[in-house]
DNA sequence: GCATCCTGTATTGTATACAATCGTCCGCAG
DNA sequence: CTGCGGACGATTGTATACAATACAGGATGC
């Protein structure tokens, strides 16, 4: 097993343009920047382990350092980011091993997320997600990869709302945008969509049936096909 | 469902000396600050769902508001602690739901946990939790509570190690205390953490065995007890 | 040549002062 | 009495200045 970390691709440089609107609900300095800091770094603009200097960041934001330090325990929080006293900040280091395991953990949070959906599924909530998967095919026939992205993500939200966890939920999100990431920066094999869409579809009718040991065999074996598939193209060099 | 909120006993007065030695490692206040803090709530100094306000916290540990603040962002990724932006910080609320959410919760990923780890055990490990075992059941019969569960996470802990999981690990790690918490503010059933004991044993010998699913099985059926107790103990008046 | 210590600089951490925001209470019109 | 609006006080959020720490480089002693 090769555990390097892999570095992204892209530069340091534009400070970007804060648009600074009125003031919305009045949302503090901290938070934006924490949401834009989390954007930044998903969208490959500082490498995975590299480091965040609060001078650099105050620069780029254009805020004071105590709103950046703020962000930087939120992030840290949230997984993002790893940050060691006096030693400052660093984006986390993403390796096969992590993402093995982080598949891992969704796949063990998704048998009791599915599991406890099937028991409590309404009518709407199937209709929900029959209309989710719907436009998830339509887009993915038309090559819309973003709004497969996002589609899928919804289908599985909705499947997390009616499993009513909420703690069990925000570990799922947590990573999910992480993953999102990667898949956007490897990219996936033919056919990876489709054959998501085709275990969405049985996920759903095992759902239908109250079949929860179907529902969650599907779901594990795709969630081990999508882990296996992420670090296949992970590991070409391109 | 009866749902309310539990709220805790303690008082709040005593500002905590903070005996300050010369410099072990130059541990950062907002560290400090966050440590003391989670130990205080744990320990039912602040009633849980309470306001926590910065200028109070102040005064109570000795620091400016900016520690408090970074210490709070941490305990909110911990989630000890809630933030709404602009309006303060809560402890987090604790009721029913919210106990079954965790122990399903944990129940999941232990299943993840344990299965690997009954694949990797080594001869060490198994000695190790032969050890830990043996003498949780010693601190057991001499009826000393927090030495039992020191030794009960002890256990698990290092059957988490094995594993091998860190991001899953994490997660169970941060509830645990908080489960440890309510243990000690409600006690527990006679005979339940004997119980606790001969499940280990099992799980020990499932893992001696190399076998997973029953390894798996004991632990969940061993987590549902103890969820029930916990939520049984919690619904009497005292 | 090697280890040790010292010093300078970059970076992190803290305190204080000040600005912005929220909630509440009061007054007032309807 | 009820609903609305506006001012006050309590609280949160931000900027700046300063202190503490870590790290790198070189001088010194052996």
């Amino acid at each position: 097993m090769p555990q390097r970390p892999v570095s992204q691709s892209g530069t340091i440089a534009p400070p970007s343009v804060t648009a600074d609107e009125p003031s919305p609900a009045a949302v503090p300095a901290y938070v934006r920047v924490c949401q834009q800091l989390r954007q930044d770094i998903l969208a490959g603009v500082f490498p995975w382990g590299g480091r965040l200097k609060i001078l650099d960041l105050v620069r780029r934001y254009g805020v004071s350092q105590m709103p950046i330090r703020e962000a930087l325990q939120k992030l840290q929080g949230e997984g993002l980011i790893t940050i060691q006293p006096n030693c400052g900040a660093c984006v986390r280091t993403v390796d096969e091993k992590f993402i093995g395991d982080i598949y891992d953990l969704r796949g063990a949070i998704d048998t009791l997320l599915i599991r406890r959906a099937t028991s409590r599924a309404t009518a709407d909530d199937l209709r929900a997600l029959e209309i989710i998967l719907e436009t998830h095919q339509q887009a993915e026939r038309r090559g819309e990869i973003n709004a497969s992205l996002e589609y899928n993500k919804q289908f599985h939200r909705v499947i997390y709302r009616m499993g009513d966890n909420p703690d069990a939920t925000e570990v799922l999100e947590r990573y999910w945008d992480l993953i999102d990431a990667l898949r956007r920066q490897f990219g996936f094999s033919i056919g990876f969509m489709s054959n998501v869409i085709a275990n969405h579809r049985r996920v759903l009718e095992a759902i239908a049936d109250r079949d929860a040991e179907a529902a969650v065999r599907i779901a594990a074996e795709s969630c081990e096909r999508s882990k296996s598939d992420l670090i296949e193209r992970m590991r070409r060099p391109r």
